[in-house]
DNA sequence: AAATGAAACAACCGCCATGCG
DNA sequence: TCGCATGGCGGTTGTTTCATT
């Protein structure tokens, strides 16, 4: 047990971020990247873990995220997606450029999953639930057409109860599903060619940085961002001060 | 208008994989 | 080869927002 936490409890700070740590966190990694995310906090001034820093940053603060619902397309592509890999978010996120392992995984089991009951396919096989022998068994209504009922059943039956404990995390191996009959989804199978915008590999530098995704990439995503622009991040001189500290 | 419940989203926790000394 | 530090991932929980009664 000699091993270090990663952060020490005592003195970080938890629970939603604030705008003033977010404008900290984007400035110090605008300046300076982040070589090491056990530093960042430290070097940013920030009372956070690393941990929570990259959480911050890859979720929600990284210029190059769509903001907003995922498109009929690309939740297509995620249900093609999972049907594929299983329950691993960040190789579907890898797929969708501007997305991100979290939000897909939110939009999976808050949306799509409903969806996909009404549909009659089970969101954890992707095979229509009527097919499944631990269903049928209890003949209650097969109907993809009904819902409500079917929803609290399956997700008691189809998604824990079919022994997936392991595959969970797991494709279901070349189960029939329909990616391979979709050009974009089954380009995809081939290569693991990452579906990555070039703004991925933005710069550290700011003045890189905003020729690249513009003055204001994250305008309108969230509150902050309105005081963000009176702030200004290069009045900010956080990052280089920062480090001397 | 207030209370309650449901839905959506953000963040945390614990585990695992990998790299490095 | 081993042990530790770190980053990353997936599951889960907490909080906020919205809808309904």
């Amino acid at each position: 047990m000699g091993r270090q936490p990663c952060c020490d409890k005592l003195g970080v700070k938890k629970g939603p971020w604030t705008a003033e740590e977010d404008k900290k966190l984007i400035s110090f990694i605008l300046t300076n990247g982040h070589c090491c995310w056990r530093a960042v906090p430290k070097l940013a001034g920030l009372l956070r873990c690393g941990k929570s820093c990259r959480l911050r940053w890859t979720n929600y603060l990284r210029p190059d995220l769509k903001r907003g619902l995922l498109t009929e397309a690309e939740e297509q592509l995620v249900i093609d997606l999972h049907a594929r890999l299983g329950n691993r978010w960040s190789k579907i996120a890898a797929k969708l450029p501007g997305r991100t392992d979290n939000e897909i995984k939110n939009h999976w089991n808050t949306h799509i999953k409903k969806k996909l009951l009404k549909m009659g396919i089970d969101p954890v096989t992707h095979e229509p639930i009527d097919r499944q022998p631990s269903l049928q068994k209890s003949s209650q209504s097969t109907a993809a057409t009904e819902s409500k009922s079917d929803d609290l059943q399956l997700q008691s039956q189809g998604c824990e109860g079919q022994n997936h404990s392991s595959e969970n995390s797991s494709p279901p191996e070349e189960s029939s599903n329909t990616s391979s009959n979709d050009p974009v989804v089954g380009s995809l199978w081939e290569e693991d060619i990452p579906l990555i915008d070039e703004s991925w590999m933005f710069p550290c530098n700011e003045d890189d940085y905003s020729s690249v995704v513009g003055p204001l990439p994250w305008e309108g995503s969230s509150e902050w961002l309105l005081d963000y622009q009176d702030f200004g991040i290069g009045d900010m001189g956080l990052g280089s001060s920062a480090i001397e500290n």
